[in-house]
DNA sequence: ATTTAAATTAACTAATTGACGAACTCAATT
DNA sequence: AATTGAGTTCGTCAATTAGTTAATTTAAAT
């Protein structure tokens, strides 16, 4: 959760006409002076003025990472306060898991892992590569507000599990009426399947997957990859 | 647009265990050989295998920028379609405009740029600063799912101006249940304003504003700002 | 008007990057 | 068996960064 911050915090400073004033900016959020974020960093004051200064015009990744860490670890240190006013989101907690493969995944080769059983989807459909997931419990993500727009992580080549499927119809409506769609839907112990849903996969050329393991197991599984 | 995908894949190699190898998924998401990639930015392709593999520990953020620009400008230059399939969000537009500052404004300080009437917030409230804004419409807000989540962009340290308030009591209901509070609301040109909304503005201790300029002059004159 | 803290600038050194090119591996074609 | 293509490794070197100390400027607070 921090990592995001340090993420959004790194690119918005890596991608910006002044990556000096956008490290300033920064630091006057987490309130810190020049030799405050020095010394947590142990380097002298002047180290930190020159980089807002845009004095190095290229400064390496390391540096920009250790400044932007610092600077969240030292908001942690003092109770979070900050990092946690960013954050609207973490309320809802349909989202069971979210996570981003460095490479590329084969679906098939996932599906297998997962013991998942294809109810749609067939030829080299099934080698693309997918590069993440989203586990989801299907009831909160209807009934909560604005989860379909944290379904998707960086990349919406994914594959998104739902749990507490019933017959599995909600669901691929809900992707049908959204305009990012994943490469893969896997139902989680659904208790049938509706026709519709299988209908709805073929048009949308999206595999379709159940799988008889829980959230749990799969989160376990889907550690080795990445 | 385009800007906010540059942000995320720079956040994501700056913060990430083996930049390299976040580089190269990128690389690979874009469809894009060693050589492709290389050739979009005149190296040769030692060059970029020498990233991928993390011969450099700390490259310059120069250097990422590069990278990911090129990536980017690539795609767009083909049709932006990878570009464009990374975007869920794009189609609620109750959002007119949002946008981050690089330092601190004074809240009353802004109060006055916009010309605006305070209606509830004293004291040295005013003083404190804020790092950006955002501009949306309270019907499409309230109506269209997921714009809740969409409304802060780095900072809540921030205004946010509501266009199309009848009495203003919506909106204040819907930031009072909402975990992260903007510093500032701001009425775009209401047509009445409820009693509740300057209890609850009191209550959040929000400095409430209206103003009765429009949007395009408002965004004019925030343009200033930086 | 003085003092103090914070920020900026400058001069300098050691370590590292950014780039090249050439040699090399490893699959996949032909 | 030979050839292509994509990717990897590495020696080299000029240019740049990461860091230091010290002097100077700006801004706030007495």
């Amino acid at each position: 959760m921090q990592k995001q911050l340090t993420r959004r915090m790194a690119g918005e400073i890596v991608i910006s006409e002044k990556p000096g004033d956008t490290l300033k900016k920064w630091r006057n959020i987490f309130k810190l002076s020049q030799k405050n974020l020095a010394s947590l960093l142990n380097v002298k004051p002047s180290v930190v003025c020159d980089f807002e200064k845009g004095r190095r015009a290229s400064p390496g990744i390391g540096t920009v990472r250790k400044f932007v860490e610092a600077m969240v670890e030292y908001d942690k240190a003092q109770g979070g306060k900050i990092v946690s006013s960013m954050f609207a989101k973490d309320n809802n907690n349909a989202v069971y898991d979210i996570r981003e493969f460095n490479r590329g995944t084969a679906i098939d080769k996932l599906i297998k892992e997962v013991d998942g059983e294809i109810l749609s989807g067939n030829g080299d459909i099934l080698e693309r590569p997918i590069y993440g997931y989203t586990i989801v419990d299907s009831l909160k993500a209807i009934t909560t507000f604005n989860v379909f727009g944290d379904l998707y992580g960086w990349s919406n080549e994914r594959a998104i599990f739902f749990s507490g499927v019933h017959f599995g119809r909600s669901p691929m409506i809900a992707i049908r009426a959204h305009p990012v769609k994943p490469r893969v839907v896997i139902y989680i112990k659904p208790k049938a399947i509706d026709k519709l849903a299988t209908k709805l996969a073929e048009m949308e050329r999206i595999v379709l997957v159940k799988t008889e393991l829980d959230e749990d197991e799969i989160v376990k599984i889907l550690k080795k990859f990445n």
